[in-house]
DNA sequence: GCCAAAGTACACAGGTCTGTGTAACTAAAA
DNA sequence: TTTTAGTTACACAGACCTGTGTACTTTGGC
């Protein structure tokens, strides 16, 4: 973990693979025969990793709970570059959406630790953006930020079921028109292009 | 069909609560024994009704594809109260997000049936803000139209996972920012609170 | 070379699911 | 009363799922 060429371990592997058949075909979708037959191990050693498929769902959850890198650019920039590569991720063909969502819908209300990452994921991207709100000196930063995330999983659900990162873009300009309004100057006005 | 007190059909009654099972606990969570049980009928009865689970789920969907009732209101005031109608369905316990996003996530993009009737179902309800944008003569009613739908469906995926309502008065002023933004006047200003 | 840890092969238990087959039953129409 | 359409009870096939047990083999460190 320290070393960052250090040889990927056996869970890492299974976690990496279970991470993407997970994603891309669904959490029920998807068995532990799957998973251990796609990376050529018996099914044995998966569970001598992970105890169970919920655990490995878990650590799915967690190892999709990544926070965004920090950056030195102004933070209006910064707010509306999250929406360029959202536009970037919708236009890849192996884009399915918020896992965290999926999990939710796919799993339902009955599994409490699941609901529970997505909240904590879900809150983590608000304050991100209520973070770069505050240092612009908006009036109700912490209203602002949930207007815009309310803006990013709009779009992400339009594009999961459109395919269209189009949807992106619309996003975008409506959080212009939101920042705007909250008296956040915007240098640059690549409108309605990206 | 034609009456409207006619007794409801064996056919209603399969399709009644498979619809609430399906939508309330997923559609994969639940199999046809559970609907048959809860109705208290055979599985026999329901497969002479429905010749496949995979028939079923499209007569479901094609359930819940309903058209919004026609109003005498304002535009505006139709727009806007969609926001409301969001929120008080957020309050009620049993909604759980909205059954064609959910469809597609849970399904995957295996399905292509799916996802078509999903398809058709967000661009009706785009289309039902674009004609009410159109009366109202803002300058690009397509674009705004698909704006106000991100909101929708961002308040929607948001309180699937936080369970919070507040996320459709979030989702109410964002509108409403946007809408004057293009030129819409708002009369009744019950601004912050619903 | 030796040993311990890790992985493999493979069967299997016990559960769930979709979908079918069949014979008996019920109720209403003719 | 007889026919007929719908329903029931119930077993079952065939598939897939999670998880375990066990004996065998590989592999890296000493």
């Amino acid at each position: 973990m320290a070393s960052p060429h250090q040889k990927q371990t056996m869970k890492d592997r299974i976690l990496q693979t279970a991470d993407r058949l997970f994603y891309l075909k669904g959490i029920r979708a998807i068995g532990v025969d799957t998973i251990s037959a796609e990376i050529g191990i018996s099914k044995r050693t998966l569970y001598n990793h992970f105890p169970s498929k919920d655990a490995l769902i878990a650590a799915y959850l967690e190892h999709r709970f990544v926070q965004p890198k920090p950056s030195d650019k102004p933070p209006v920039e910064q707010i509306l570059g999250t929406f360029d590569a959202l536009e970037r991720r919708f236009g890849a063909k192996d884009f399915r959406g918020c896992p965290f969502v999926n999990a939710v819908a796919e799993l339902g209300g009955e599994d409490k630790s699941v609901k529970k990452v997505a909240i904590a994921f879900k809150e983590s991207r608000r304050l991100w953006f209520r973070d770069r709100l505050t240092e612009l000196g908006v009036a109700d930063p912490e209203a602002l930020a949930t207007q815009l995330q309310l803006l990013v999983d709009g779009s992400i659900a339009q594009d999961l079921v459109r395919d269209d990162p189009a949807m992106a873009r619309a996003a975008k300009e409506a959080a212009r028109v939101l920042l705007e309004n909250a008296g956040v100057k915007i240098s640059s006005p690549d409108g309605a292009k990206a």
